[in-house]
DNA sequence: CTGTTAGCGCGTTCAA
DNA sequence: TTGAACGCGCTAACAG
């Protein structure tokens, strides 16, 4: 009893204190009524007799009351908090996709909790462990779950997960993507279509078990295996920057290859490429005919407007925010949800011009300094 | 005590439950230890003697323990989450800053909740709300505190917040930013140094409040008036989009202006302009000099690299981080801090030709079509 | 329609 | 160094 009145003093203190915040029962006896009217008015209003409530809307307002979401997180056994692990926000295609889960998410009352991996499967384990202590019910993953503690953590706590951007047969569960062999193997043979034999692939570093990477090159041996071309030495990896692409065309053009034509396995190695070839005189598409991969917005205003591989990126986040919702609300939820990738063409793909013509350029038209960046001041 | 034994029996079912999640009273049973006693293993280990110590991991581990953190929080009545709103993810600029400010975060067991405003005030306003409501103990904002609705409610609930990307010389509390005015006004003074009188500026849209949009136009109109300069006329607004480049700079010519050099509000503009530059046959930077915003990756990867002004995103995200940690717990923070930009000079800026070079050429080296977007298939 | 009561899981007293 | 007990704020039972 005597536990009972402390408490009761300490409280009514407590509505003087404008530094914390107000409580149900700071509203509750500002508007006598109990508790747990105060919760009902707020939750399920229609059971709330209209007067009632009129008053501790009052009250509410009076106070400035705000929820307290750990409590009732606490209490429900829910937080409404989603983990997001993407590679990276720097990269457009993925800040997109965010953009779109978040909305989708926000309009059930769920938030993201965000964090990127920066490619690297350790980190994507890491981080994703932290946002689940931290209450995430559900989480995003870009690409499979691969990493074995990750996936034993899931199944243990019971934390249901979509992965996006990739397809895998051998595993129906719970996948949001698009077939990325398939996509490539597309780009290849529009590229056959137009008389290329002599194709090279510029793939992002598949090292790091990076799936999509890895399914996009596969597409490109399928490929050049029905079309009977050669393939494995018209391989180039780099990472997925400008300055990448423009390594790895060197590195094609280095083995004395003469492609006439590059897949890439993202836009910006097709950027870089694109600058290479323009670096040394070679002219796109007359000379070497270029597809990208993802459509970003700057794709298409590229000079030449490149030809690419449209992702759907905002699709796809829209549709892993309803399933992984539908699944942290044990929701029925669809297997996997595929989507088609569309090859837009553009201006950067072109019947090839003889076979004499793509050797290297002895004339520059421009110094290589001019492409570099410098900076002054 | 009926109810207490319904309980106890659930909780020594629910041991053998997988779905569910572990307790410390679990783990306390199988360690035969208190729940206090686990409790701090877990939080001051140095307290616990060892051999208890690691009967405890033990039970940890073979439970698959999880704390609950809503209990944590609200016990401790602190919930480790920051919201973030910035305008989009889109653009590479936030993207990095969110980059930055979430790594930051993440050092100190801070987690991110992150939502986009798309440029709204009242989007913003009601995304922060939420974003308090759902737990965040601090906020981080893109521009200023504008919406009086929101600035009200953190002042009443107390919730500490930053402000980023701006400066503010009336309100000097808890700003992470740069002078947007002085990084426009060095950019035309660099050009004014080079011999350029005809300046016109390609602004970001000012009408929704957007403030440093509407720094950086001022800082256009003082750096004008300090050389004497047109302004008014001279300016032009439109979206942050290549699209918003092209149209910002065809409403300047079709004013019957002849500038010779354009500073642009950001990079997205600037490219826009260098592209309409290009459709009309307007050589870069012999009849035109262009000063973009940003310094994103691409600027330096244009044809010619772009003269731009550096922001210092991954400062501010470090530093908005490290800020508003502070504030949340306490500690001293420093009222503000100012990051300096600096202008890159790269191979869009150069003397002014002569006058009459400047207007606008017949011969076109290309067809307009060749330069627009068009998909197939 | 409303009040009473209990307990979600945790960290923190206070005693021992 | 450890344990017992309490309550953070909320909502779900149950009773009226």
């Amino acid at each position: 009893m005597t536990e009972h009145q402390r408490g009761r003093k300490r409280r009514s203190i407590k509505t003087n204190n404008a530094s914390s915040s107000a409580t149900v029962s700071d509203v509750a006896r500002l508007a006598h009524v109990s508790t747990a009217t105060v919760s009902r008015a707020l939750n399920t209003p229609d059971v709330v007799r209209l007067e009632v409530r009129e008053r501790i809307a009052a009250a509410v307002e009076k106070l400035g009351y705000i929820p307290n979401d750990s409590a009732r997180a606490l209490r429900q056994n829910q937080t409404r908090l989603i983990g997001v692990v993407v590679p990276t926000l720097s990269y457009a295609l993925y800040a997109d996709f965010f953009a779109s889960l978040q909305g989708t998410l926000a309009q059930d009352g769920y938030f993201a909790l965000l964090t990127t991996s920066d490619y690297d499967l350790h980190s994507e384990a890491e981080h994703a462990i932290k946002l689940i202590r931290q209450g995430a019910q559900g989480l995003v993953l870009v690409g499979r779950l691969r990493e074995k503690r990750l996936a034993n953590f899931l199944a243990a706590s019971g934390i249901p997960h979509v992965s996006t951007y990739v397809t895998d047969p051998t595993d129906n569960e719970n996948i949001i993507g698009f077939d990325n062999a398939r996509a490539i193997r597309e780009a290849v043979e529009h590229l056959v279509s137009l008389g290329h034999r002599r194709i090279a692939m510029l793939s992002g570093v598949t090292t790091k078990q990076n799936d999509r990477a890895i399914a996009r090159v596969n597409g490109f041996r399928i490929a050049t295996q029905i079309h009977q071309l050669p393939s494995e030495s018209w391989i180039a990896e780099a990472p997925y920057t400008i300055e990448g692409g423009r390594l790895a065309l060197r590195a094609i053009l280095a083995r004395g290859l003469e492609p006439t034509a590059l897949v890439c396995g993202s836009d910006m190695l097709a950027i870089g490429a694109l600058q290479e070839c323009k670096a040394r005189g070679i002219h796109v598409p007359r000379d070497i005919s270029i597809v990208g991969f993802d459509d970003l917005e700057i794709a298409a205003h590229l000079d030449p407007p490149l030809s690419t591989v449209e992702v759907p990126s905002v699709e796809m986040g829209k549709a892993a925010g309803e399933h992984i919702i539908a699944l942290c609300s044990r929701a029925p939820a669809p297997e996997k949800t595929i989507f088609e990738t569309r090859l837009v063409i553009r201006k950067t793909t072109a019947k090839p011009r003889s076979r004499e013509i793509i050797t290297q350029r002895a004339s520059r038209r421009r110094t290589p300094s001019d492409l570099l960046v410098f900076s002054s001041s």
